[in-house]
DNA sequence: TCCATATTTCATGTTTAATGGAAATAAAAT
DNA sequence: ATTTTATTTCCATTAAACATGAAATATGGA
């Protein structure tokens, strides 16, 4: 990922509701919400929730599909992991001994 | 981490001149740069530069100790690692399956 | 003590982003 | 064809973030 991709994902992120939104997507997994879906278990006025769903679709976050008359969306977990890969970059300046204890704590709770 | 702060932690990484200085110091490593190297390394004007770094150390990405008449800025790491962990939980909703991938393509690029 | 260097703080004008109401589009049901 | 439901777009107002010049603070040297 290059830097201005980054800034992009960042700062989609770096929002309360599309922060909630994105995760509530994550949790969701493969499966993804509905608009509306995500609306009523946020508390978000279908406008704003509209809004937020753009520019993280625009970040790359996630991706729709329209489904009758509903539109599906799904959390785009490649766009974060290249996200994570910017973040690490270069962590240890090649040293793997300082890089790998950072590593190890990063670990998936489930 | 909770939610308060990771948003604190991508706020101020969601920034053109901050997400630069942060990956400078990572790349620096455990010497850390004084704020003066910092300023020239990436051309910013000193209370530019100032503001930023309080906003960094305020989101916990980066730590100061004084040395001399320069100040010695170093990256957070645990900070970083923290914000990855709450990017990533719940991420497969104890699917572990779906986690993997995820996780293998997370890699120390050294 | 006085000066030079390194960094921060303050005040301010400007830009940028977020909010929410109202209207518009899109698909399905009647 | 008309209505209902789901979602998006448009627009105006409000609020927040940013960059910058100038002044202030802190340390070390002459």
């Amino acid at each position: 990922m290059e830097k201005n991709r980054a800034l992009d994902t960042l700062s989609a992120l770096a929002h309360d509701i599309r922060l909630d939104v994105f995760r509530c997507l994550v949790q969701a997994g493969p499966e993804g919400m509905a608009a509306g879906e995500i609306a009523q278990a946020l508390q978000i006025r279908p406008n704003t929730l509209s809004n937020n769903l753009t520019l993280l679709s625009h970040a790359g976050l996630v991706r729709s599909t329209r489904e009758g008359r509903s539109i599906r969306y799904f959390a785009e977990m490649a766009t974060m992991t290249a996200l994570l890969g910017f973040l690490l970059r270069d962590c240890c300046g090649g040293r793997a001994e300082l890089c790998q204890p950072i590593l190890d704590q990063i670990a998936c709770e489930c």
